[in-house]
DNA sequence: CTGTTAGCGCCTTCAA
DNA sequence: TTGAAGGCGCTAACAG
C-alpha cells in the first residue's frame, strides 16, 4: 500500500517537510515561494502523494467527517434524505459516516459513542425520539449535533425539520373538503414528535369541524408497512360502521392499510379514501396512487448538512431551528369518493 | 469537548498510560493483572473516557472504516444494499463511509482518492462500469477493493454479484411460456456488465426459440425512470406492429415504460406485458404489480461487507467471486395476456 | 505484569 | 520564506 508521505516528497523536492505541508495546503500555499511550491507540487504528483487524512485529522482536531444517523435505511423516505446530505458534502471534501438505529435507544447510544470516538466533526440525528433528550444533551457536550426530520423541542439542539402539525391539518382539510365526516387515523409511534404533530394537527382541524377522529386502540410500534396493515385490520374488525376516510401517518403505513383493505375485499377510494405522508416516490405508482403530504427529504438532507457544516465552522449558532412547510399532493386514493357523496 | 485521554485515566488510576491502553483493549486486556484492569476500567468509566479512534487508527494503520460507493442513492435498489452493508458492520465496530458516483468516471476517481486518503480499510464498489478497470486496478494497489452488484470480469478484483445472464434468461422463459412471440427490451447502459448480461441472456434465450428481440435504437444512458419512459415512447412510435411483451432492464425503467404506455392509452398487461428487474419493494404495489427478477440487494450488501472484512483481516483471498442466483417473481404485469392468447 | 521508549504522519509554533 | 522542534493520542516493541 501507499507509503508516500510528506517525508518522501520533501526529500524528492529538496525541502523540509513542513514546507511541503504548507505548499500542499490550499489555505497556506500562499506562504510558500511560487517556485518552491511548484517544485513541491511536481514532486508530489510524480510520487503520487496523497495526504493521510487520519494523521491530519489527529493533528488538526478536524476529521472532515459527518455522522448521519437514521432510524431505518429500509424506509424509502431516507434515501433522498441521505442523498441530500451526501450531495451537499461532496465537493466540500467531507464524507458521511452512516448509521441506523432501528428506533432503539441503546443503539442510538452506541452509535453516538462510536461517532464521538471517531471524532466526527458533527452528527446529524434523524432518529430522535422522546426519551432520547438526556442522551442527546450529553452527547452534545462532546460533539455538535443537528436534529433532522424529527424535532425534539426543548432539548436545545439545532434542528432542520418540517411542520408536521400543519401537515396533519392539510390532510384533514383535504378530506373535509371531499365531504368526509367519518374519519380515522393510523397513528405512528407516539414517542416521535413528527407523528405526534401530525396526529395533533389532524385531530384539531377535524374537531374544528365538529368531527371526532377514530383510532385503533394501538398506535404503531414502528412506522412500517406491517404495522399499518395490523392496525388497519384492527380498525376494520372493530366495527361495521366503517369510516369513509383514513389518514395514515406515513406512506408505508398507508400501503399496509391498502393491503388490509384488499384482503377484506374493500377498495380504495370507493370504500375508503386514504391520505399518506412523505410523498415517497412510489406513492405515484401504487394502485391507486396515494394522496399524500410531501415531506421534502432531499431538501431536509441538504439543509441538515449545511447546518451541520456551519455549526462546525462557526460554532453553534443561536439555536437555529428551521422548518419546511408541508404540501398536499392529491392523487387518486381520495379521488372518486366525491362522485358518490 | 472531551479531552479525557489515556493520560488522565492513567493518572487517575495510578498506572502508566500503556497499561491503560492494554487494559482497555479487549484483545490485550488479558495481559494485565485483574485488579489493575478493574482499577483502570473504573477510572475510565468515572472520567468518561472514550478512545480516540483517529489516533488509534493512525498508530495501528487500521481505521475500522469501510468505504461504500454506489452509483445512485436515489435508486431504491440501493437502500436495502446499504442496509445489508451497515447491518453487517454494526456490532463489529466498523462503520461505512458513503459515497455516490452518479455513474461518472471522474467522480468515482475522486471518491476513491478520498477514501484512500482517509485510510479506509477497504472499499466496496457497487458502481463499476466498463472503462473503470484501469482506475480500479490502480486504486487496488493502495486499498483493498471489493466489487458488488456490478462485476468487472477480468479486472482481478474480488466480487459479490449476481447472475444477470441467467436472470435475462428467466425473463425470456417466462414470456415465452406465456405465449409471447413479439418481444422487445429496454436495454440499460451498455457499459455496465449487469445490463449487458441481462440483455445477452434474454436475447440468447429468445433466439433459441426462434424469436428476435426488438429494441429501440438507443440504450438508456442511465437506468432510471425518465430514460425508461423515453425509450418506451420511442419504441411505441417506431411501428404499429407493437410487441406483446417487454423486458425492462430494471424496475425503474419498467415504471417509466408503464407511464409511457399510460400516456398512449395502452394498458398493461392487456396491450403489453412487462417484466422488470430487481424486485424493488414498490413493484408489489404498482398498478399493475410488476413481474420482476429478484436481485437480492440486502444479501449482496451483507456478503460484500463480509468479503471486505475478510479481505482486510486475511489479506486478499484467491480472487473470490460470488454470484447469487436470480429468481423470477411473477406478478400481474404479465398475467392476463394468456387469457387472450 | 508493568514501565520506558519510540514513533504513526501531519501541522503549528517559533526561530532564523 | 524556510527550517527545527514538538506533540496530537495512541500502541508496539523492548526491558525490567
Amino acid at each position: 500500500m501507499s507509503k508516500v508521505t510528506l517525508r518522501e516528497v520533501a526529500a524528492h523536492a529538496g525541502v523540509h517537510i513542513s514546507t511541503v505541508s504548507r505548499a500542499l495546503d490550499p489555505e497556506r500555499g500562499a506562504l510558500v515561494n511560487d517556485q518552491t511550491r511548484n517544485r513541491v507540487r511536481a514532486a508530489a504528483d510524480e510520487l503520487g502523494y496523497q495526504r493521510n487524512a487520519v494523521a491530519s485529522g489527529l493533528r488538526r482536531g478536524r476529521t472532515q467527517t459527518l455522522g448521519v444517523v437514521v432510524p431505518d435505511l429500509g424506509n424509502p423516505f431516507y434515501a433522498p434524505f441521505m442523498r441530500g446530505v451526501e450531495n451537499h458534502l461532496e465537493g466540500r471534501g467531507l464524507m458521511a459516516l452512516m448509521a441506523e438505529t432501528q428506533d432503539d435507544h441503546g443503539r442510538l447510544s452506541r452509535v453516538l459513542d462510536h461517532l464521538i470516538s471517531r471524532q466526527a466533526d458533527a452528527v446529524i440525528v434523524a432518529s430522535a425520539r422522546s426519551g432520547d433528550e438526556r442522551l442527546l444533551r450529553k452527547a452534545q457536550e462532546q460533539i455538535p449535533l443537528v436534529l433532522a426530520v424529527r424535532h425534539l423541542p426543548g432539548a436545545g439542539i439545532p434542528a432542520v425539520t418540517h411542520d408536521d402539525e400543519r401537515g396533519g391539518r392539510l390532510a384533514a382539510e383535504h378530506l373535509i373538503s371531499h365531504g368526509h365526516r367519518r374519519v380515522a387515523q393510523l397513528h405512528g409511534p407516539r414517542d416521535v414528535s413528527s407523528f405526534r404533530g401530525r396526529g395533533r394537527g389532524f385531530v384539531d382541524r377535524m374537531r374544528e369541524s365538529g368531527i371526532t377522529v377514530r383510532e385503533p386502540d394501538d398506535a404503531a410500534g414502528r412506522p412500517r408497512l406491517e404495522e399499518g396493515r395490523r392496525l388497519m385490520k384492527q380498525l376494520l374488525a372493530e366495527s361495521d360502521d366503517l369510516p369513509t376516510a383514513l389518514f395514515a401517518h406515513n406512506d408505508l403505513m398507508a400501503f399496509g392499510a391498502l393491503q388490509a383493505m384488499g384482503e377484506r375485499g374493500l377498495s380504495c377510494p370507493l370504500d375508503m379514501a386514504i391520505v399518506g405522508y412523505n410523498d415517497t416516490p412510489m406513492t405515484a405508482f401504487t394502485d391507486p396512487p396515494i394522496t399524500t403530504i410531501r415531506l421534502p427529504g432531499y431538501e431536509l438532507g441538504r439543509m441538515a448538512a449545511d447546518t451541520a457544516v456551519s455549526v462546525v465552522e462557526n460554532g453553534p449558532d443561536e439555536l437555529k431551528v428551521l422548518s419546511l412547510p408541508p404540501e398536499l399532493v392529491p392523487r387518486d386514493s381520495t379521488l372518486r369518493w366525491t362522485r358518490r357523496g
